[in-house]
DNA sequence: TTTAAATATAACCTTTTGGTTATATGAATA
DNA sequence: TATTCATATAACCAAAAGGTTATATTTAAA
């Protein structure tokens, strides 16, 4: 659960979160942005439902979704504090060379 | 080639780009953190240095990695633009808002 | 010059991903 | 009420991901 990582894998649900992050959009106008079929998109919504940052909503015939706003800033926020940690590993080395001089 | 999004779907990957990051490791060494075999550590490098994400280096028996700095530098950056604008879609509605206020 | 260590590769396996077509279901409208 | 539109599901497929074991190969050290 909220891997987002394997949310944001596919270019698909990127822009599936960008869209619904914009508006609520109905499942038939997701499908009709994209080339291909109805149940493979039903299967992209189904990840992103998984991971927590899609929410549903049924209205008679139709089916609404909307970017889940805080669990994506919440796991976007994790994501960043981890791929900082690797952008910013020269600090961390800095850090090291002054704790073990403080050592001698 | 360089797409982030898949380099960083893996949790063991995301390891390997931090350790790297912070000093140029052997292959023995980065195997011998992970409980997983040898030639599965070659397959998750292997997807580094596809994605342009790992610069390898070759010394004798040993092999050696190291983060490519300014490829990650940029496509992070990239990321965060892309996932940045989820985000921030509600100042886009705004925007979009006022320009509409415009036409009138 | 054996031997041992580091790396590479082959062959195999299972699960996940990303797609398809065909068809069923359910709700709204003509 | 018959039809049409939106959604769901089943069955299938190919490729990618993530792993394994067994076995080269290459290089350094005993």
């Amino acid at each position: 659960m909220t891997d987002i990582y394997r949310a944001i894998a596919d270019p698909i649900r990127r822009q599936i979160l960008l869209m619904t992050a914009q508006k609520e959009c109905t499942q038939s106008e997701i499908v009709s942005v994209f080339t291909i079929s109805q149940p493979a998109i039903i299967k992209h919504l189904t990840i992103l439902k998984e991971e927590g940052l899609l929410e549903e909503r049924r209205s008679g015939r139709y089916c609404f979704y909307r970017l889940n706003q805080s669990v994506f800033r919440n796991s976007y926020s994790n994501l960043q504090q981890e791929l900082g940690a690797i952008l910013e590993q020269k600090l961390v080395n800095l850090k090291l060379f002054l704790e073990k001089d403080d050592d001698q």
